[in-house]
DNA sequence: AACGAACTTTGATTTGAATCAAACGGGACT
DNA sequence: AGTCCCGTTTGATTCAAATCAAAGTTCGTT
């Protein structure tokens, strides 16, 4: 119930210095990152930011996983983004959040408040020239995922996610290019509609029908086994490999 | 049929100078940009890079439009950008091209050599600053298209593009706060519905309902007014104004 | 062990957009 | 003026996913 506290953890054990902001930062501009770091934590299903609130602080997700999500007056919800260790959260040179940010797991985060962080950034090209490299990513990351909202089959969709969540597993644990693999769906049902554009009812037929063809094996509702990677970047319809590799 | 000869304009005479890559830049900055660039033209119609390609340049379009699409093996194909003028192209940091980039209309492009421009970027932090801007709202754009593509309706999804296309005529044709306004569409039916991951046909047929419900108004196929860009707004699902005077 | 809440699956039906199929319009060229 | 081509509209039909509706699971709590 209550927000642990975290100790202050030097930034050369952190777990994400070599994937975060701060990854092409020398030792010294790290010791001024680390000067003005705090780390906050927060529980499963709580929000950390929401859309139109005043951002105060920008900062980077250590552990756990986030949903960046844009909702209509109505209701309807998509998720534009999803958060895991490394990724940034907030935008320098803006004062109001564009999005809902909400943790979907416990996490922590590795804040800076957003003047001071400016400041920093605006004479540390190292920082700077690093976000502007994770933001193309993500730009590449939004483009890939416009191509599935827009023209993907409800199968495909399923299987394109099973392939962004194997392939980001695969950075993690490499293990070379193994033909099976498992993991854990870090979503439930509801999260995955929002991510691809159908209801959660539409997820769970496409999921079973995966599981009937022999693409998929699970083992309670949240563990899935791949036996054939080839196969679901097929069924993705994504060419061959789908680049898992590179 | 041949490209036409481009004489060599001066940074300073340039139209897109206040917005484009080099808009943050000094004098002696600009001049160091201006001694690397070169024009070049394409015909409408004309592909400039080819998904996969070895891109030996970037830059800046000066002048018409292009558009940035992925297509899948069997056809099917998104467009993932709208490349307008100032608007940048290519990736820093990359050699191969993960997209198609075909110019819609007569186009010019302000080119750098990659390598020299990744060079000169090194150690001008103006343009690296400039480009991470450009980039964020770029990001910003694609998650907005794809909150269009995941949950508006085809009604929705062409009211959405005609309030872009609209608002972007706006910010080049400062006129205040009008409620009525004209612009010309520069985009085919089907470039439309690649853009919103729709069909040609029901491209037509949504322009032909909102013409029908009063909502826009057509001189030929392409010129279009909207005599109440507040209901344009609602049509697409936004909040109020939309936010286009900001 | 029983209860409840949250999440998930499965079934029946509807519906919005895709597909299939023609016809229309306007400009470029002969 | 006529023909061809390209882009567009309109109509009829099909189909994939949404919606509406119930059950089934899992897990934490009492």
């Amino acid at each position: 119930m209550n927000a642990p506290t975290i100790s202050h953890i030097s930034c050369a054990d952190c777990p994400i210095r070599h994937r975060a902001v701060c990854a092409r930062c020398e030792s010294d501009e790290l010791e001024a990152l680390d000067a003005i770091k705090y780390y906050r934590s927060y529980e499963a299903g709580q929000p950390i930011i929401w859309s139109g609130d005043m951002m105060n602080f920008v900062g980077s997700v250590v552990s756990g996983i986030a949903t960046l999500t844009q909702t209509m007056e109505d209701g309807r919800t998509q998720m534009v983004g999803l958060l895991l260790p490394s990724d940034f959260v907030g935008r320098p040179g803006r004062d109001g959040a564009a999005y809902n940010v909400v943790a979907t797991t416990d996490l922590v985060m590795c804040c800076f408040r957003k003047k001071p962080f400016e400041d920093l950034m605006a004479n540390t090209p190292h920082i700077a020239h690093r976000l502007l490299e994770m933001t193309l990513d993500e730009l590449d990351a939004a483009r890939e995922w416009m191509l599935v909202l827009g023209r993907k089959t409800a199968r495909e969709k399923i299987a394109s996610l099973l392939t962004i969540i194997a392939r980001r597993d695969a950075s993690l644990t490499p293990q070379g290019a193994v033909n099976e693999m498992t993991f854990d769906l870090p979503l439930t049902r509801e999260a995955m509609a929002d991510y691809l554009g159908l209801t959660l009812e539409t997820v769970s037929r496409q999921v079973s029908a995966l599981k009937k063809d022999g693409v998929i094996r699970l083992e309670g509702k949240r563990r899935v086994t791949v036996p054939d990677m080839g196969r679901l970047f097929e069924e993705a319809g994504d060419d061959s490999d789908g680049g898992y590799m590179s």
